[in-house]
DNA sequence: ATAGCACATTGACTCAAGTCAAAGTAATGA
DNA sequence: TCATTACTTTGACTTGAGTCAATGTGCTAT
């Protein structure tokens, strides 16, 4: 409705209730992708578009019952689960684009709580209906199996860096993947600001806070970052990149 | 169609290949769970039963074509991804009745390697076909969807252990999924042998094999474990329980 | 502004798990 | 059968990241 053109990051709402999958300027990293425009519109049919949600607004509550996946449609989204013994483990973080909460479609439960990290808005798409329009549309079947299967290999890639790689190597290849999530969506990868806490960012890679800060400390005394709280700027992205992938071979310090 | 019962332990082959999906004695567990008759014999046609593997030959490579998820009839899987740096990070291990290659449909091409830990049979579901057949038979593709979600919830699981747990919760929860799988399959929960090496162990659960040895050392010493090389008998389910502390939903032993 | 609180950084010290090294044991094959 | 190799255990020592503690910084609401 508002016509005014509002830039600026993400995080800056778009809240024209009115977009549809075929005008979002998100349908080439969504579900959208690879679907003729007449079954763009039968997807959109299916999709809520929901108000905004608040910071610290949850999405889903793990144990709650599962009726759909969300796609983020701006700011950001963390979903954690909490272990018997009441710790959380944060499983990821979500920019727009991605798709949350397909860990539900298991047990029909949400294995995971999704709350915002900023003001976001998301797309709802009831679970049920996204079967029934799979099995009339091949391609977003396939689509869709593939978006679930990247979400497999994206945890098998965290569950790689928290076996294998130092606390150095986490936050570089955090770092550099939102990075690159960022370019997606046509945003700078150089320069960012980080929705999520310390603790947040600690906690999903298996670090305490205290060592995210020695970390980023130790990346900008090198001259590889420049860090003021969560704003980060990233001067020299192959050295990080170096960090990430996990040489254990020491380059020179500076 | 061999009538004497082969008992004894998985790694025994059934070497009839006549076996189709509605006879086989995994179907609970595995891709025909929950459909009828018929649906059964159509996923039962474009499935395909190869000769039983032999300890260490691969069932695919990590970046070979991806055209089939295989489901283990017999035997042991690992699964496991290199690395830039070439290192190897095991991320699954599969036991008859599971399922694995899923990783490979985001991009049609394999994330892992998946070798054969001793002779295993495997059938093969190509997956163009089953992507067909989902299409048409709501109840499989509801199932298979549902496949993928339990293999992101378990990674997720996994996630939890590498970040939060020490060494010896991260054995424990190993030895009580491996045993929970065994009761699934109507095998001992207590005794069972590890086809897989204290390399494997320690590489998948982010430990070095001195740390693994170590650990069950410890666990024996409190009378928790009894081990003799790949033989373990659990003396104490509680207290091994207590010590994972992360809750796999455990029955009681035989 | 400024009080209060949540979040972030820094330092000193500890400890769980890694590394290095040396046996010990099982598996395989000529 | 023994030889060779691969795997496993055990011990001594090191180290990266955790813990504890103090201080610094930046919001938010009055």
């Amino acid at each position: 409705m508002d016509t005014k053109v509002h830039l600026a990051s993400d995080a800056t709402c778009h809240h024209d209730f009115k977009t549809n999958c075929s005008n979002c300027r998100l349908n080439t990293l969504c579900l959208p992708l690879a679907l003729e425009s007449k079954d763009i519109d039968a997807l959109d049919a299916i999709v809520q578009r929901s108000k905004p949600i608040q910071k610290n607004d949850y999405l889903f509550h793990e144990g709650g019952a599962f009726n759909s996946i969300y796609a983020v449609r701006s700011g950001s989204i963390k979903a954690y689960a909490t272990t018997d013994d009441g710790r959380e483990q944060v499983t990821g973080f979500y920019f727009p684009g991605e798709l949350l909460g397909m860990d539900g479609i298991s047990r029909n439960v949400h294995a995971s709580t999704a709350k915002a990290l900023e003001t976001s808005a998301v797309c709802e798409i009831p679970f049920d209906s996204l079967g029934l329009l799979s099995a009339k549309i091949p391609n977003l079947q396939r689509h869709f199996f593939q978006l679930m299967s990247r979400e497999i290999t994206e945890d098998q890639q965290l569950i790689t860096l928290l076996s294998k790689n130092s606390a150095d190597e986490r936050i570089a290849a955090l770092l550099l993947s939102i990075s690159s999530r960022n370019a997606r969506r046509q945003l700078s990868a150089n320069r960012f600001r980080l929705p999520m806490s310390r603790v947040d960012i600690g906690n999903y890679l298996g670090l305490t806070i205290e060592t995210v800060s020695r970390v980023i400390g130790r990346l900008q005394k090198k001259s590889i970052l420049q860090v003021d709280n969560k704003e980060v700027l990233i001067l020299n992205f192959q050295a990080l990149t170096e960090i990430a992938h996990t040489k254990v071979g020491q380059q020179e310090a500076s």
